[in-house]
DNA sequence: AAGTAATTTAATAGTGCTATTAATTTAGTA
DNA sequence: TACTAAATTAATAGCACTATTAAATTACTT
C-alpha cells in the first residue's frame, strides 16, 4: 500500500483492476475486491470510475488499443522480400502476445458478454489491417505467380498466423500443468514455439 | 416448458444450465436464472445438484470426458499409412470441436477459475494421450527416418494441430461479425478451413 | 383408497455486490 | 491562516443471488 500511495490512487485501482479482470474476468471481480486489494474504500473506485462497468471498459479499450496497434503493425518492411517480412509479421505478432499473454482470453470473454462490442470493434479494426492486407495481398499474389509460394489465400495465411501464435499463450496454463514445466521450461517452450510457428508457416508455404 | 416437461426435470436443468455456462461462463449464470429458463423453481435446482458449483462440475466433468474420449480418439488405423492417419485425426478433432465450438473456451475459463482442477484433470488426461504418443511418435520417427517427412518433434506438430483446429471456434463469434458473415458464409468457412488445416499441416511437413 | 416417497413450490435467512450520499480529511491557494 | 476544491471514508439503500426449510403437490405402491 506504501509503494500504491506513492503513486496516485486511481492509477493504483487502474492497474489493480487490470490484473483482477485479466486473471478472473468480468463477472468474478467485483469493486469490493478491488478496493480491497489496492487499500482503499470501496467508494473510491466508484468516485474515480462511477461504476464497474465503465472501469471495464477503460481498461478494455486501452488495452485492445495497444494490442492491435503493434501486434499489426508491420513497420517499415518495404525493403524486405516476402518470406522474410511474414518472419518479421509473426515474430513481432508473437512477442506482443507474450507481453499481453492473458489479453486474449479475455477479449474472447468481454466479447461473448457484450456480442454487440464486436461492431464497434469491428469499425475501429477495419482502418489497421486493411492497409496491411491489401499490400500484403499483391506482393502474395506475385510471389505465387512467380512459383515461389504455392497457392494459398492470404486470409488463410493469417488465420492459421493467429491461430498458432494465440493459442500458445491461451493454453499455456493447462500445457505447464499438465507437462509438470517450471519457469525455465516455460520460457524455453515459448522461445522455441516462437521459432516453430515461424518454420512451420514457411515450410508449409513452399511451392 | 411443455416440451421440457415431456423430459425430467433434471434433464431438464442440466441441459440449460449446460446452455447457460456454456454461452456465460459459471460466474455470469444463476440458478434463478436457470430455473426461469427452464420454468421451474429455484429451489428445484439445488434439490436435485445441491450447489451450483456441483452443477457445474458435473456437467463440466461429462463434456470434458467426452470431449477427450473422441477428439484423441485415433481409432483402428493401424492400416493407413502416417499422412492418411494424421489427416484422419485432424479432422476427427476438428469434428469434435465443430459439435462443441464453446467447449474451449468453457475449459479455459474454469481452469483459470479453480487451477487445481488442472491437476485433476492432467491424471485423468495421461493415460489417453500416451498411447497414442508413443505409437504416434515411432511412426513418426520412421517417416523422418525414410525421408518422407521433415524433422519435427511430435509435440510441436501435436500443438500445431489443436492451436489451428481449436482457434477458428473459438475466434469464430468475433470473425463472423468482424467479415460480416451470415450462417451458409459461416459453414462455408468452417469446412474450407477444415480441409484448409489438413493441407497446411501436410504441406509443412514435406521433407 | 390410504399411505409413503419423490417432486415441486413458497418463503426466507443470510451474504456480497453496486451504487449513492453525506460527512470527513487532505491538499492547494489566496 | 482561512477558504475552497479534491480526495477519501463511513454508512447504507437496494438488489440479486445461494442455499435451506417447511409446506404442498404429485406419483407410486399396496
Amino acid at each position: 500500500m506504501d509503494i500504491k500511495n506513492e503513486l496516485s490512487m486511481e492509477k493504483a485501482i487502474l492497474e489493480t483492476a487490470e490484473n483482477m479482470f485479466l486473471n478472473k474476468g468480468f463477472a468474478a471481480t467485483s469493486t469490493t475486491q478491488i478496493a480491497k486489494e489496492v487499500g482503499c474504500n470501496q467508494a473510491l473506485v466508484h468516485y474515480y470510475f462511477r461504476t464497474k462497468e465503465n472501469l471495464f471498459n477503460v481498461i478494455f479499450e486501452q488495452k485492445f488499443k495497444l494490442f492491435f496497434q503493434n501486434a499489426f503493425d508491420a513497420g517499415n518492411l518495404d525493403n524486405l522480400k516476402f518470406t522474410d517480412k511474414l518472419k518479421y509479421i509473426i515474430e513481432t505478432h508473437f512477442d506482443i502476445l507474450s507481453n499481453n499473454p492473458r489479453l486474449p482470453v479475455l477479449i474472447i470473454n468481454e466479447l461473448a458478454r457484450q456480442p454487440h462490442q464486436i461492431e464497434i470493434l469491428r469499425d475501429k479494426l477495419r482502418m489497421i489491417p486493411e492497409l496491411l492486407f491489401k499490400k500484403l495481398n499483391e506482393e502474395l499474389r506475385l510471389e505465387i505467380e512467380q512459383g515461389r509460394i504455392r497457392d494459398v489465400n492470404l486470409m488463410d495465411l493469417l488465420i492459421s498466423l493467429i491461430s498458432l501464435n494465440v493459442s500458445l499463450f491461451i493454453f499455456m496454463p493447462i500445457i505447464e500443468t499438465v507437462l509438470l514445466m517450471d519457469e525455465t521450461q516455460k520460457e524455453f517452450l515459448i522461445k522455441h514455439r516462437r521459432a516453430e510457428n515461424v518454420e512451420f508457416i514457411l515450410k508449409s508455404l513452399r511451392p
